[in-house]
DNA sequence: CAGAATCCTACAAGATACTG
DNA sequence: CAGTATCTTGTAGGATTCTG
């Protein structure tokens, strides 16, 4: 699943095209979330929300926490590399508004 | 293919995230170019790239120009809505500078 | 709750050959 | 030159069921 061949930003948009992914890295800007919350916002069923937040993770993008409680309970938060495309979204989400108008 | 139903964000995702789209907007940024040029610098098989010029068409972020000589000339530049993506792009591109370093 | 396992259909995308 | 036609293989991604 990682091509290791292509730049850095070819991974990053094959990533982002997939469905949900921009609003996932888009809900994350404001703070960790939860599996099932990322589930509700995104409307994936739960084996392609776990692809995504694990290719997610492969590149760095963003970090999963487990807590040991009961029940189970594990966020997902942008990294400081994922912060870093926060620019990037504001264009793309600036785009958008334009585009709607 | 079109599918209207997503927000304009996802479908431009969508589209970014096929092989070489990136490198046509970012090259056409320069200005207009011929197919059998961006063949080259996207290296994609000639039914690819007819496919990925045909959609960036439909979404109106490039435009085809046909003149009639001999031998056939065509050229593919972006539009105005194309341009608005601009800073996107840039800020795409400045992600990755970063992430090289 | 947070996923993994299994199954299925549609389409991505490359290779190759051909043409107005 | 700028594509189209045809064929093949891999993967997306949805549905559903199950479990540590």
């Amino acid at each position: 699943m990682l091509k290791s061949a292509e730049r850095p930003v070819e991974q990053l948009l094959e990533l982002m095209g997939h469905k949900g992914v921009f609003t996932i890295l888009r809900s994350l800007q404001n703070g960790p979330l939860r599996f099932g919350v990322l589930q509700q916002l995104t409307n994936l069923p739960p084996r392609t929300l776990s692809l995504r937040l694990k290719e997610l993770e492969e590149l760095r993008l963003i970090s999963r926490t487990e807590y040991n409680e009961v029940p189970p309970r594990v966020d997902y938060a942008l990294t400081e590399r994922g912060r870093g495309l926060e620019p990037a979204l504001e264009a793309l989400a600036a785009w958008e508004e334009k585009s709607l108008r």
